[in-house]
DNA sequence: CCGAAGCAAAGACAATTTGTCTGAGAGCGA
DNA sequence: TCGCTCTCAGACAAATTGTCTTTGCTTCGG
């Protein structure tokens, strides 16, 4: 089972930090998120960049110290595999029911509306045979 | 901060299992998931039940004993709440880099490909929704 | 050379969440 | 009544997550 590489709570607002700022050492993502801690919150960023490195999704600089810490991960491709793990638990792999989402709850004008509908038939056709390899 | 009603692992199963089935008794989980499960078990299925139905993903018949249940949360319905957390915690509410991973990932042939690039196009003209939820 | 400050690394907790189980009591049919 | 099934409340264990302590290294100004 892959989302080995999901985040929690706490690691997501790092890692969300990162994102932000591009670079950054454990005392920069400490004075973001709590400021005015001190040794016992710059530990505690500290072991949740060592976990998020863990996960494959932050790289580390060791080159000097302080280690400089950045996303490994792009945001957008980060929540593509989250969506991954939403269809592959959900829908069988199948990102039909996630396109459905879309059209029928997001606020998108009907032009909009009508491209992704047409877009849910041609996945509905192309779902059928199993050698329609490009 | 996360959404009350997502589901844990074992509580995802069971929600499954009433998606697959459409109403079930404790009993009827008890012995599709924990084959040869006894009482023990079977109060683990009930708490289940209990916490999905406190979170609003299942309804519970009490007018006969045993109690029967039932999803009342569509999967598509759950998935779609699901995709928009994702979007909300990730994407400041855009659905945009969900397209976007569409149009990236998933297998779709060139036109479906070429129709949901103009989407994407379009969406980043248009003013990006903001998350509904009945 | 000394001591203070900043840092890395490891691991020990505490807190919370999640999964499992026990026990008491109600209802019902044999 | 007995035996069975059920509901309900809550206790507990296990796992995960968030936080903190300690140790020892390095660097740098005096």
């Amino acid at each position: 089972m892959r989302p080995d590489d999901s985040v929690t709570q706490a690691e997501r607002v790092v890692l969300q930090y990162l994102w932000e700022v591009g670079v950054a050492t454990i005392r920069d993502v400490r004075d973001e998120l709590y400021p005015g801690g001190e040794t016992s919150e710059y530990a505690t960023v500290q072991k949740l960049l060592e976990r998020l490195e863990a996960k494959g999704l932050v790289k580390r600089s060791r080159r000097s110290v302080p280690h400089t810490f950045a996303a490994k991960v792009e945001r957008d491709t980060f929540v593509g595999r989250r969506l991954d793990d939403l269809a592959a638990t959900y829908c069988d792999g199948s990102y039909d029911p996630i396109v459905s989402h879309l059209v029928r709850r997001a606020k998108l004008t009907d032009r909009e509306r009508a491209r992704l509908e047409s877009l849910v038939d041609s996945l509905r056709r192309a779902a059928m045979p199993k050698r329609a390899r490009e």
